[in-house]
DNA sequence: CTCCGCTTTGTTTGCGCTCACATCTGATCC
DNA sequence: GGATCAGATGTGAGCGCAAACAAAGCGGAG
């Protein structure tokens, strides 16, 4: 009986999953184990027995499981990527680059996107990530004020690229110095001759955007100018156009720094609707350096930040961690540079 | 001896792992079967169990095992997407489209992206993701000529949204309709007066600018125009400026159809240098409609595909073909439409 | 020539889960 | 009131793989 029904489970299972490892072992004559042996490259197995057992996984065309690896090992080598999902140049740069070094490393990602700013929404993501079994996690959510649940993470290695967030107590913070990109910007308008400087930020909810946001207030007050109201976009150029607009209407504005390229090409156009030059009587500079930036009508004097460079060092660290597991946590910044185009010049004469 | 061992084992494992069903089936006083009965909705549970398992669920914390439930199961309730690894709209929109649709539907994303366009880096990308056990797959990579390998993905339903390939039993096709974008928007120019529409098309390797580059010969043939030759650029905007530089040069040059937008933006920058205003000397289609098309300096006509749409589409399909497989090949195309903006107009006045 | 220690290979076990089946309970019917 | 049946719950087995352990083979030191 039991060798009977023994025999004809495996035969249904063969037709229905494919060639497994006992099959491999039966058609070269050793056992399942030195299968996995040569799958996995143990040394101690025999040149012989090495390549006979090759022959055999070619020609039957074997392929681990690798459902029944991750459970007895308990690892996947997965690594999950919380993403903001839009198709803005930052967040696809980023999660290029993440992806890149990722499979580089051996490993595989797991993408999951919020486009929703709800708490809930996004720890939902990450129990989903952590669900899947993923190995490690990868945080480039912009989420600025949120506390996400520690438990859920446990002590899988995170890789955060916004900032610093406490979920784990293995944590590797890694961002662009955005402060300093905002007091960069400001600083070369200021030097230009501009007596302040006017911002269009992003969304408060990103933290990106705040940080921004601080190194140009900083840089004014330093300077000892008067600090705009700040006007929010929501990063797209429809945004910025409309934020643009009311700019423009505002002669004394004759410098303006925005928090990314996308609403700086908005606020261009208003700018040009009102009759208002870039960059004889207005100077706008961006943020991220698109690949378009150097090509509009106005090349964009812009900030650059190396995303794909920044993703790929962040995951490496990240692997590292997962490889040989310690309680960490750290934050480092990634440089980031001024490159100075076409839109930004002193300001026009004025009657005093 | 065994029941010692067990124990130990057991012990060890559930600080290693965490918890399991087991557990929660011993707190809650009821079988491990039931434990799984209450996590997979089965009806056939008493409320009264069914509640005070779900209780020591949540007291406990425990999060079913993935890859038991794989290995045992046979599916993963994952899908692989294979894209290319760029930041460009169209890409990340249609990832975007995807990842959405794909968690919508319950489904995991596993991601791969490949920057070459080497075919055998291609078919291991591929090769990953099968041995990953995806339930499906989703192609979004421009491959032109290549011949996919068949035995790989075995019947695996394959959603292509990118041309046919014929790699699966089941395969999805589903794909922009590239031509008719490219007659219409030549026919847009050519309505307009233009005698003829010169042409910036994308890398050949991409079946997509291949297939734009067809509907805008096909509409110059018809008309008994003059077709000039093909210019290539990569996508990029650095790529139209190079290539419009040289159109720029070519004063009967008065209408351009480039196979993005990205490269249009590079294309009207060279014509700007090169003194020739927008739409008044040379009319400028794109193609896309990215986000930023409508507030550039000049608003940017284009060819509007709706990319997470069909990406959502696609993959709502893909998900039934899984869930009831069945041998299908089928093939859509999917409406595309134009928008008009500032950068059209009739041709300047020749002196004929 | 024997014993030790090394490498090579096999056997057994269990990872955590779901399925097929067995069992038990209680209600329903004539 | 006992036969019947439906629903609720438990039992045993096995998914495909790798780890621990065991056994066999082999060479060299004494």
């Amino acid at each position: 009986m039991s060798a009977n029904k023994a025999e004809s489970t495996r035969t249904a299972t063969r037709s229905d999953r494919g060639v497994v490892a006992m099959d491999v072992a039966r058609a070269a004559g050793v056992s399942q184990k030195t299968v996995s042996r040569v799958v996995n490259g143990d040394p101690h197995v025999s040149a012989a027995v090495q390549e006979r057992v090759r022959e055999v996984i070619a020609t039957l065309g074997y392929r681990p499981n690798r459902a029944a690896r991750n459970l007895v090992l308990g690892r996947t080598r997965t690594i999950g990527l919380l993403s903001v999902g839009t198709t803005d140049y930052g967040p696809s740069a980023l999660m290029v680059g993440t992806e890149v070094a990722v499979r580089r490393a051996g490993y595989s990602l797991l993408v999951v996107n919020t486009i929703e700013e709800d708490e809930s929404l996004i720890s939902a993501a990450l129990a989903d990530l952590v669900d899947q079994g993923v190995d490690g996690i990868v945080i480039n959510e912009p989420v600025g004020s949120f506390t996400l649940p520690t438990d859920l993470v446990g002590d899988r290695p995170v890789l955060s690229l916004s900032g610093h967030y406490g979920i784990s107590t293995s944590e590797i913070a890694l961002d662009a110095d955005q402060p300093s990109g905002g007091r960069i910007a400001t600083q070369h308008l200021l030097d230009l001759g501009h007596r302040t400087v006017h911002h269009v930020a992003g969304p408060s909810t990103f933290r990106s955007a705040a940080l921004r946001t601080i190194g140009w207030r900083d840089t004014l007050v330093a300077a000892g100018r008067e600090v705009p109201d700040v006007r929010y976009g929501d990063w797209t150029s429809r945004s910025g156009h409309a934020v643009g607009a009311e700019l423009a209407a505002d002669p004394t504005v004759t410098a303006i720094f925005s928090a990314n390229d996308q609403m700086g090409i908005g606020v261009m156009r208003a700018l040009a609707e009102a009759g208002r030059r870039v960059p004889e009587d207005v100077s706008v500079v961006g943020f991220d350096d698109i690949p378009e930036a150097a090509y509009l009508a106005r090349a964009l004097t812009t900030v650059r930040q190396d995303f794909v460079g920044m993703a790929g060092h962040g995951v490496a660290r990240l692997v590292e961690a997962i490889e040989t597991p310690r309680r960490q946590d750290i934050t480092e910044s990634y440089p980031i540079s001024l490159v100075e185009r076409e839109t930004t010049a002193p300001p026009p004469p004025r009657g005093i």
